[in-house]
DNA sequence: AAATAATGTTGACAGTGTTAACATGGTGCG
DNA sequence: CGCACCATGTTAACACTGTCAACATTATTT
């Protein structure tokens, strides 16, 4: 199975699937997109240009598969924020949407990927379009629980789900793309920002705002 | 040599400039970003691929300017939807924001355009900055007189802008995305949901909501 | 132990953005 | 008018990119 023990690294990477992976999300991270070269990351790991098509069919692949990673961390994170105790729906809804934020916060340049290029040919990588259909039967379960059990308004829970995903997804991308007055970017001051926006939210899908 | 009809356009092409721009939104719209080249729009324009340089300063500059003239006709599209009649506030701003989604909507290419990449780095481009905040400042300032006319109810103008705009822009990213449920991309059905987000939108702002 | 699959390498090709040096032609000045 | 200037366009070249085909090495299975 696994070596694994000291030194190998003679020919065999052992783990270059994930050792790219890991390159390609640092330098992401540092220079954008734009920049990324498949021979760079094979640089960084010590690897020939070309031994990158053993683990993936070609450039896009790879971002997919860290897009992947992406909704699967999102998804986490939502999980993360809801937490185990039970509640009701729109607090419920409330936490996951700070969820969402947060992690677009933390991590802008697999947030920025996630819904890049990457989304529109998303058909293409079944992994992926499974990933991010998970994080968002998380958004739409909520809230159909919130209409069931006639806490929210009477309104199709399409477009409902749909104004809460818009929301949440613009307010993570104005956030990371630096559209926010705020001066600082503050994790703490955003997510009071973030509070204040679903408040309003949940005015708007309530059947009887407490405020 | 070239001499192909009676037109000059012998060496200087005479609105190279506009030529490429267009040449860029034509590729742009047909086969997205990533595969659009300096070289491919010059040949498109019958000239040489350095040519280019003469006008933009590189092709980052050339997308700048492409994603400068979106946030005008995003800006355009919103004064249009908005009308010459005096409203109050609240419809004012419903109009804003469908004509907001309507603009993303027609012209996707370019919508992605401004909130990619370009949008990260627009401090490099002083008319992409200012066009950018033109359109948001028509949200803003829309968002500012329900408040000052006590239609709104009390909140900040800096976090009902950001529900406001993280809504509208919301809505344009995952309906160009495709990320909708509805299977036809009919404009008609999707401004009435549009339409019915705004409406939810509309409950969470209001002072009284009138239904 | 031999055959086969998995993984990595070398070399090459077409295409990219970009620069430097040169060519052309319209414009304003004597 | 002629001529210098400058905006504009061209050619050649460089370093870099993604990707393929052919080959080398190691792991796995028979």
């Amino acid at each position: 199975m696994k070596k694994e023990s000291f030194v190998k690294e003679h020919y065999h990477h052992g783990s270059l699937h994930d050792a790219l992976i890991d390159a390609a999300v640092q330098r992401l991270q540092q220079d954008g997109i734009a920049k990324l070269s498949l021979r760079a990351l094979a640089a960084d790991v010590g690897v020939s240009p070309t031994a990158v098509y053993r683990h993936f069919e070609d450039k896009s692949a790879l971002l997919a598969a860290i897009a992947c990673d992406g909704f699967v961390g999102l998804t986490q994170n939502m999980h993360k924020y809801l937490g185990h105790e039970p509640c009701d729906a729109l607090s419920a809804l409330k936490r996951i949407g700070i969820g969402y934020v947060d992690y677009a916060i933390h991590h802008p340049a697999h947030y920025r990927l996630m819904f890049g290029q990457r989304m529109v040919e998303r058909a293409r990588y079944p992994d992926l379009y499974q990933a991010s259909n998970t994080s968002f039967a998380m958004l739409r379960d909520t809230i159909k629980r919130g209409i069931d059990e006639q806490m929210f308004r009477d309104l199709p829970l399409d477009v409902m789900t749909m104004t809460a995903w818009s929301l949440v997804h613009g307010m993570a991308m104005l956030t990371i793309d630096g559209c926010l007055v705020r001066p600082p970017n503050q994790s703490d001051a955003l997510m009071a920002i973030a509070n204040q926006v679903q408040d309003t939210l949940a005015h708007g899908l309530l059947r009887s705002p407490s405020l």
